[in-house]
DNA sequence: CTCTGTAATTGAACATGTTCACAAGAGCAT
DNA sequence: ATGCTCTTGTGAACATGTTCAATTACAGAG
């Protein structure tokens, strides 16, 4: 069954496992490596790997977690420095695509999956609900200390309309050939205006019955 | 190579491979169906099934294709009955619906990648480009015909934008497990509002501003 | 220390998508 | 008909993720 990972042993041989498998990772894409290749150079046999690992994507999913881990400190550290909604946002983004940015070639495996919720890889899937939650209250912390005025009925659906901003804008990244991403520069920059002023706009009088319909699909697509 | 595909013979036997595929796909699901079962459905030897289908996922593609042709005459026949804006957005979203109704269970394989560009099967890739564009110009028809007053920086980037609206949709109803795909049609209705009422919104000269930053956006999507 | 059960480890076996070298068939010129 | 070439068809072989029955290591009980 599962290992059971209280002992020292089993923690460093599957640290051994796991770094092994993100250095290939890195060096040459997830599809190209291979477990058998984990396993040899993690000095493992093959079994091993499967014995810590439930699979192949599992293991993406451990590097997952360790960078959550890591990103909400350097976000912890970074946010007080800024004060405008704009500028506090951009400051998550600019953590998220500086750690992953050595990973950026084997991240697309996850986010190739990004689209399936059956997928325990997915963004939406009910492994990385975790995640994703603890995701979204980094965005309800930029809003909240940036003294933006959000009409209450959207503030409860904020955080989470903001991890998906942010999550199409790791998809693009992730793709974008362009030298440097520098496309993805450009996206970011433009994007977050826009998400800054419809910020600002939806707390118009005129805007309430927009603002009621985007909710009413919010609420639809969240399940009522 | 490549079969030459103008003799019967050919033809015959790649129908017969892709019948039994797709039969398969639909009892059982992608995943679970063997390139072998296909094989011996169809009644030939698992390497023909690979000399005129380059992979398992091409025989989707090659549905798609196929499914494609099919709707455009459904939706050509049925726009012309229907006047307002709302009401032809949803009549091609109910073609959409009806005709992959009985197929919901396997398309999920194709959807699984709709966010990596790299996969041919994604929606975003080269090699789907040309049923993206014949979809967008479905749009841009009902949009046409609807005598909605669009702003021109607007209407060149509008078909895409609904494009990209509709595969939100379907890949929200793909995986909608509520009774009859019950939640999509509610998401149809809600979101078809804020469809409308944003376009109709758009022309409002307070609005120009908005504007431009969401065409921004789009352009810097689209790339530049 | 020996015994015993659990944890850790192993590598062969399996399933399945894909490739490939080869064989059979079919049309056609001589 | 014979041979030639292109198309069509074959199944064994391969690569690789995954499973599993068997083996070894080890920690604590007696």
């Amino acid at each position: 069954m599962n290992p059971t990972m209280n002992t020292t042993k089993a923690e460093e041989t599957r640290g051994r496992i796991l770094s092994a498998a993100l250095e290939l990772f890195r060096e040459r894409g997830f599809e190209q490596t291979t477990m058998r290749e984990v396993a040899r150079e993690a000095g493992v046999a093959l079994g091993s790997a499967y014995y810590y690992f439930e699979s192949k994507e599992t293991i993406v999913m451990a590097f997952y977690h360790q960078a959550q881990d890591a990103m909400i400190a350097l976000i912890e550290e970074a946010l007080p420095k800024q004060k405008s909604l704009k500028a506090r946002l951009r400051t998550i983004l600019d953590v998220k695509f500086q750690y992953f940015e050595p990973n950026r070639k084997f991240l697309g495996a996850l986010l190739g999956h990004t689209a399936d919720p059956r997928n325990p890889l997915s963004p939406f899937s009910g492994e990385t609900r975790d995640i994703r939650d603890k995701d979204a209250a980094q965005f309800a912390k930029a809003v909240e200390g940036s003294g933006a005025k959000v009409p209450d009925d959207l503030k409860q659906h904020l955080p989470n309309l903001l991890w998906m901003f942010q999550m199409g804008l790791i998809l693009f990244w992730m793709y974008d050939r362009s030298p440097g991403q520098k496309r993805t520069a450009v996206l970011v920059d433009k994007s977050l205006d826009l998400v800054v002023s419809l910020i600002k706009f939806s707390g118009l009088p005129l805007m309430k019955p927009v603002r009621r319909t985007v909710l009413d699909v919010v609420r639809a697509v969240s399940g009522d």
